[in-house]
DNA sequence: AATTCATTGTGTAGGATATACACAATAGTA
DNA sequence: TACTATTGTGTATATCCTACACAATGAATT
């Protein structure tokens, strides 16, 4: 792939040939300036984390860079949606990584990626079913880990998925989470556990149920979920006006 | 200034030339990337901010570039000293400014300066009395404005301002303030007053003392402050380690 | 010296909210 | 048909939040 066609990219200029990259990254793209995205997704009642591994390398965030003309904000969905195909979806910067030593050990990358590079983190939450994974052409792998059970990251790559964890359970204090996680429609239980697996503990089953229902964002359904080996719960499905009211002026509690 | 000198400065560095940061800053800096600081103040009832104004231009933010082998808090805490003589004070990154739009009417600017930047945003903590305000090279002025009412700023300066008000605003629900904008000793209606104007609304005075004092990170000391036209209020500190163990695993409330 | 004025110090009652907790109903399975 | 794990539901208690009033004080004024 010549220089031209990367001044001047026609077409799909995410498929960026390695090489390229190497040598010409800097044409395209924002230097000393990537973005990281931690995809959260839930899945049989565990929070998940879309990763990808690199060819004969560590696993790592899915990540990319920022296009001249291009706003952060923009590159960050542009990642999210060659990683998982979707767009419109949840998606929140919340730290931007700038310790020099960061990326100790750079031993995968030669040339323009090889420079210092500054990292903006988003995390984004995605409906787990609507995703299906696709490495990009520098990694070989692309699946959904547990949270609780990802491997060894490389760079500090680990740090910006736990600081994105306890971004988004301390945005539990002031904002709904589930519409963008959860299928249409679910279960009280399963939310329950939504809850229970970001917080990383425990919540008792009537008074979960009692303060969810309280925030005014759930609409109760007629159907219950059949199929399971027990007593059938009931469906739910967020009122999307109120739950977007409620994501926007925050919930209650504070000054 | 020749190129050598850039390549190595023996000391202040910070004092680079206009002319110098033009043609050559990417020699020193990280380009694209900025850092602005956002630095609170209290004063006589009123939160301010610290503002600088370029000759024959317009007000902005005290913001700086980040050296190739320097994190990112550390160019904020650079600058920061650079402009107000302190360090050791409290500075919290908040958000990173990404649209390529940010700086429309680039008119000032020339040269590498004259790039796109993506900004880096921290806003600062400290206590007025402590500060000396230092214009830099490029600036005629350094002076603090009430944050009611600040002038234009130049970009989207005022923009980042105001993220950075509601950003403390909203940390005020789990984190104490006020160790870093006060002075050692203080009287309640002062703190009242500092929370008053952080959340932009009066507050009960006998709630709001019974609501601190609950806390426990207060000691209260068995002077008053006299001088006041009226009667001597008790005077009060902060117990460090109580304030920093509140600052650290937040404030109650939530899950 | 007495009065005035703005401000400080202090407590309680009522309402709202959060917490702890138990038992009957049910859908599938054995 | 019985069993098992799970769901649906309410209340009593403690805690927290809110609204609210009056006496004391220190300086300034007369």
């Amino acid at each position: 792939m010549g220089v031209k066609s990367l001044l001047m990219p026609k077409r799909k200029p995410e498929l960026l040939s390695p090489e390229a990259l190497r040598t010409h990254g800097d044409r395209l793209f924002l230097s000393h300036l990537s973005v990281d995205c931690v995809i959260f997704g839930f899945h049989e009642g565990q929070l998940k984390v879309l990763l990808l591994k690199w060819k004969d390398g560590p696993w790592c965030l899915p990540g990319g860079f920022i296009k001249h003309h291009e706003s952060v904000d923009h590159a960050a969905t542009r990642i999210l949606k060659e990683r998982t195909g979707l767009d419109e979806i949840y998606l929140k910067q919340f730290h931007a990584f700038g310790d020099p030593q960061r990326e100790r050990g750079k031993r995968y990358k030669q040339g323009w990626i090889a420079n210092r590079f500054v990292t903006i983190g988003y995390y984004a939450l995605v409906e787990y079913s609507k995703v299906f994974p696709q490495p990009d052409l520098l990694s070989s792998e692309c699946k959904w880990w547990d949270v609780a059970t990802v491997p060894d990251l490389i760079y500090d790559h680990k740090q910006i998925m736990t600081t994105a964890l306890e971004t988004l359970r301390l945005s539990l204090n002031d904002h709904p989470v589930g519409y963008n996680l959860l299928p249409l429609k679910f279960t009280m239980p399963e939310l329950q556990r939504l809850y229970e697996t970001i917080l990383g503990q425990p919540l008792d089953r009537r008074n979960f149920q009692k303060r969810m229902l309280a925030l005014d964002i759930l609409v109760k359904l007629k159907e219950r979920k059949t199929g399971g080996a027990h007593k059938a719960p009931f469906l739910y499905r967020f009122d999307k006006k109120k739950y977007d009211r409620a994501m926007k002026q925050g919930l209650v509690g504070g000054w």
